[in-house]
DNA sequence: TAATAAAAAACGGACGTTCATTTTTATTTA
DNA sequence: TAAATAAAAATGAACGTCCGTTTTTTATTA
């Protein structure tokens, strides 16, 4: 048998992926057994290897692989903002990552996975420099709005807009993950209206600000 | 041998779990063995299986005190919370918070376990009511808030605080499991204060806040 | 001494990985 | 065009180790 083409050995590979995955993000990385993946791939046991040195192996191409999957879907999203502190940006930011989460919540399983089981090995920049990247990617837009008197004073454009990105974010994984149950007792819909509002412009009452504005906090 | 008091075995049982939760929160359930628990207790093999029927039943003991701990912790904090929805009171329970992911970090490793390893089994309750439950114990409070008018229309007061907690929350927990390394760029301090006044007052300057209010979500 | 705890040995099974063997198929040859 | 070839792919049994748990043996002490 002569070798086989590259597009062959990426669709074999890919049945193999897929079949660990399933298993992985299902019961994590050390009760799922090569076994487990040859079955469910419909490759014999041994054949694994002839794509794999190992079962971590696996592991680190599927993460490879989802992690540029991820980095377009986040280009995209950020694509479609184009005043990222605007209110009606946030609300779609926020719709767009809960699809992100909802469409792919197999990769923040991956995350958990590495976490307990490699220690963060191969996540592990996941968040590090989150402002920085921001930062980056939003500079002139943020500069515009300081600009214009968009914000309060004080306000740190890069660094909300993180908080906001983790808030929605958060939402939505607690929801899919963790058994959430509407966990905020609000539809979707209304937690992102809930949470926009908040970034807007709080909770608190006119009367209230004014009283509050007088005291203590201004770090 | 005359059988040992239920102090004795209470003892016993404490040395086991905090020996079992070394490796679990290292490694996850299924990559540690009875081997590693028994070496690290520093008791033999067969010993474990006297006091507890099965690997998973150290896992469920281990869950199920350290539930009620966070239990009474949780209760400790919102104690010290008399009006919930007020700035200074948000940022004191971020503090608390913080110190709580920081202090009990196994805590959470052990649910990411959970979720992981056992389709979120034992921690199911956990996010789940999570408004309802601030509702009962802040009742009065929220109430009291409403009739002052300290809020702004529309705004939920249960919800909103769940939000708060929730935001603090993953704040410290994406500082201390995953990497985050300031993922805010902001000092601890400074991120406190940060989120407190975004609940507070948002991010919106006066000027940009009446435009935004003249449009659309009003959900 | 009698009951209990602790330790040690043993069990069957499953693990990740290797490897000798068989099967497959594009290319070469007739 | 059809058969032969040869190299690669696929297979599944086998390897040594380790697993969770059970059983047996030894140590401890009221």
């Amino acid at each position: 048998m002569p070798k086989l083409s590259n597009n062959a050995i990426k669709i074999r590979k890919t049945t193999i992926e897929d079949a660990a995955r399933e298993h992985f993000i299902k019961q994590g990385f050390h009760a799922t057994s090569m076994r487990d993946i040859a079955k469910t791939a419909e490759v014999s046991l041994g054949n694994l290897y002839n794509y794999y040195a190992t079962k971590e192996a696996i592991f680190e191409s599927i993460i490879d692989s989802y992690l540029t999957v991820m980095d377009d879907k986040l280009r995209e999203i950020f694509a479609q903002i184009d005043e990222p502190l605007e209110p009606s940006n946030l609300r779609k930011l926020g719709e767009m990552l809960g699809e992100l989460v909802n469409q792919h919540s197999d990769f923040w399983l991956l995350m958990y996975i590495d976490v307990l089981e490699f220690q963060n090995r191969h996540f592990r920049n996941m968040f590090d420099g989150l402002t920085d990247r921001f930062q980056r990617v939003f500079a002139d837009k943020f500069e515009e709005a300081r600009l214009r008197g968009d914000l309060r004073t004080g306000v740190e454009p890069a660094s909300v807009f993180t908080a906001a990105y983790m808030q929605f974010f958060n939402y939505f994984l607690v929801e899919k993950l963790f058994g959430g149950n509407q966990h905020l007792n609000l539809t979707d819909e209304q937690a992102l209206n809930s949470i926009t509002k908040i970034f807007a412009y709080g909770i608190l009452s006119e009367a209230k600000l004014a009283e509050f504005k007088k005291s203590a906090i201004n770090g």
